[in-house]
DNA sequence: TTTGTCAATAGAAATTTTTCGATATTTCTA
DNA sequence: TAGAAATATCGAAAAATTTCTATTGACAAA
C-alpha cells in the first residue's frame, strides 16, 4: 500500500479525538503554553503531555521552551499538506485503482 | 466540550486508518462492490465488512444492495462538511477560546 | 545551591480497536 | 426448493489507545 495512506492516516489519527481536535482549534489563534491549554480540560497534566506528544509526533504542532513553559503552535504547512492529501483522497483521480480491470467486470 | 469536536473526531477516526483511507480513495472514482474492494487488500471478508460498517456509520459512505452484491459509494456532502469543519479548526476564529482572559496572562 | 513550578517520562489499569474463524443471512440460479 | 455466492454478525484474542499516580527533569528565583 502507498506510503501516503500511512502518513495521512497517522496525522488524521492524531486529531481523531475531540480533545486533541479542540487543542488544534485553540492553537489556530496563536501559540499557547501547556498550562493554558490544561486549564480548558478536566484531565491531568501527564495526560495533556501525552496528547501534545501525539500532536507533535504527527508534526501537526511545534513546541518551544521559554523558561519553565513550553509553548505550542500549529505547523501550518503540515496542516495544509494534510488538507491537500484529503482533497486528493476525496476526489477522483485518473490513476485510481478502480479504473483498472478486474475479474468482476 | 462542543459537540462539533465529537462529531468531527468520529468522522476523522473512521478514516484515520490506511486501509479505510485507501477505500475512500477507491470510492472517489465511483461506487464499488465489496468483493471488488476486498480484492485490493490482504484481509478477510469479515474484516472488510467491519471496516465498511465503520465508514457507513460515520456517514462517510453509502451502501445499496444489488442482487447478491452490496455497492458502496462516497457520501459527498458529508465529506464536504468534514473538510469545512477541518478548515474551521485549522484557521483562527474570533470566538476562539484563546482570546479569553486567563490567570496566566 | 536549595526550593518551587512546569512539563516529560515510567509503569500500570481500563478501554477501544483490529482482526480472525465460525456461522448466519440474503439473494440468485439450477 | 436446494445449493452456491456475497455479505453480515458473533465471539474471542491480540494490539493499540487512553488515562491515571508517582516520579524525574528542567528552569528560575530566592
Amino acid at each position: 500500500m502507498e506510503q501516503i495512506y500511512f502518513d495521512t492516516a497517522k496525522a488524521l489519527k492524531a486529531i481523531s479525538d475531540p480533545k486533541r481536535l479542540k487543542i488544534v482549534d485553540m492553537l489556530s489563534c496563536g501559540e499557547l503554553c501547556a498550562c493554558r491549554i490544561l486549564d480548558e480540560f478536566h484531565i491531568t497534566q501527564p495526560t495533556l503531555s501525552h496528547d501534545m506528544r501525539v500532536l507533535t509526533e504527527a508534526k501537526l504542532v511545534n513546541s518551544r521552551r521559554d523558561g519553565k513553559n513550553i509553548y505550542y503552535s500549529l505547523h501550518a504547512e503540515r496542516l495544509k499538506e494534510l488538507q491537500e492529501a484529503l482533497s486528493n483522497v476525496f476526489t477522483s483521480s485518473p490513476d485510481c485503482i478502480c479504473h483498472r480491470k478486474s475479474d468482476h467486470e
